[in-house]
DNA sequence: GTCTATAGTGGGATAGAC
DNA sequence: GTCTATCCCACTATAGAC
């Protein structure tokens, strides 16, 4: 209803990109209240049971802001190939465009927490799902078979994740510029 | 020259698996000593600069392991393709009989500490360069082209690294197993 | 409901005994 | 060289004023 965001949403935005970028344990909660305005006790007000539940919510934000991201890409072609190689091109100028500070959506704090939080552990995998769903849709629409669009899908995600770790410690886009070549590769029988 | 291992030795080990398992912020130098057996003051003797150095030697230690292993992994076959899909597979059991909780080499310190500290990521990016260069060095010598064969090994690492993410989320190997068939794409023209 | 002050715990790091 | 005791600080979490 109100036009300006409200604190709870703020607290959100901010611990989204906060533990995409730094991951679960780096990130502090004193950290997320100081860089959204939002004092500690709000935080609670909103999120009783503390970090981990503050963290399920944001990476359920992260999950549909990257959902949404992935659908508009892979709408700038109608032959899938052509637009995941499109979209995963865009993700490598996007990363060295904004000061090659970004992180992977979700993967760091897939990783620190599978062994330690089941509930964090799910939220993760629900993310990954969702995008598996979301590049299989655009493989099906173009006359993929089910199961195989489903398969490539992951594969395809894989491929992604993978290589934007390697973007990552190499600090430059050029591991996703590869990988988009062997997409046709993945796609072909 | 001893035959029992040196405390330096069990310190770097024991801080090796923690960081693999856990990741870097997760895991306290309290923890390390206390699973090693060796009391704080010879861990700050043997690497007087703190945390940060001891997860560069560890990492370092990790490569070499890893590399072992992926050399190990490649020899049981002649034939590239074969021989990395087997390689693949034994992951994806490996990850099913340590109880699920192995986690991946270098991947969640490299997450963490890409933006936040120049020596660990240069650290994590030299594990990559050897891993990949090992790949490709199998394939060169099955008569692969050689920039081919070092484009090739860079995306098949980047497809383990990424279906790993989805395997310790889902917290089931499949996601390797069904890379694994996917290895021929990527390594034809 | 919003915010401040603070408790309590565990982190990395250090000094110094032996 | 090996180990203990301790410091300081940042963290999560809470109590309670307004």
């Amino acid at each position: 209803m109100t036009e300006k965001k409200s604190s709870k949403e703020k607290i959100i935005e901010t611990a989204s990109r906060l533990f995409q970028e730094q991951g679960y344990h780096a990130t502090g909660l004193n950290q997320i209240t100081k860089e959204s305005g939002s004092p500690k006790g709000s935080l609670y007000y909103y999120f009783p049971e503390g970090k981990e539940q503050l963290a399920c919510v944001a990476i359920e934000n992260t999950t549909e802001n990257v959902a949404f991201q992935i659908k508009e890409g892979l709408m700038s072609e109608d032959e899938p190939i052509k637009a995941i190689q499109t979209f995963i091109l865009e993700l490598a100028n996007a990363f060295e465009e904004n000061d090659k500070r970004i992180g992977i959506p979700v993967a760091a704090v897939a990783l620190e927490t599978a062994n330690t939080s089941e509930v964090l552990r799910e939220t993760c995998k629900k993310a990954y799902d969702k995008w598996h769903e979301i590049f299989a849709s655009k493989l099906i629409k173009a006359g993929y078979e089910e199961s195989e669009a489903k398969e490539a899908a992951l594969v395809i995600n894989a491929l992604i994740e993978g290589a934007f770790i390697n973007v990552l410690t190499r600090k430059n886009g050029d591991p996703l510029r590869l990988i988009a070549k062997y997409i046709p590769n993945i796609l072909q029988k």
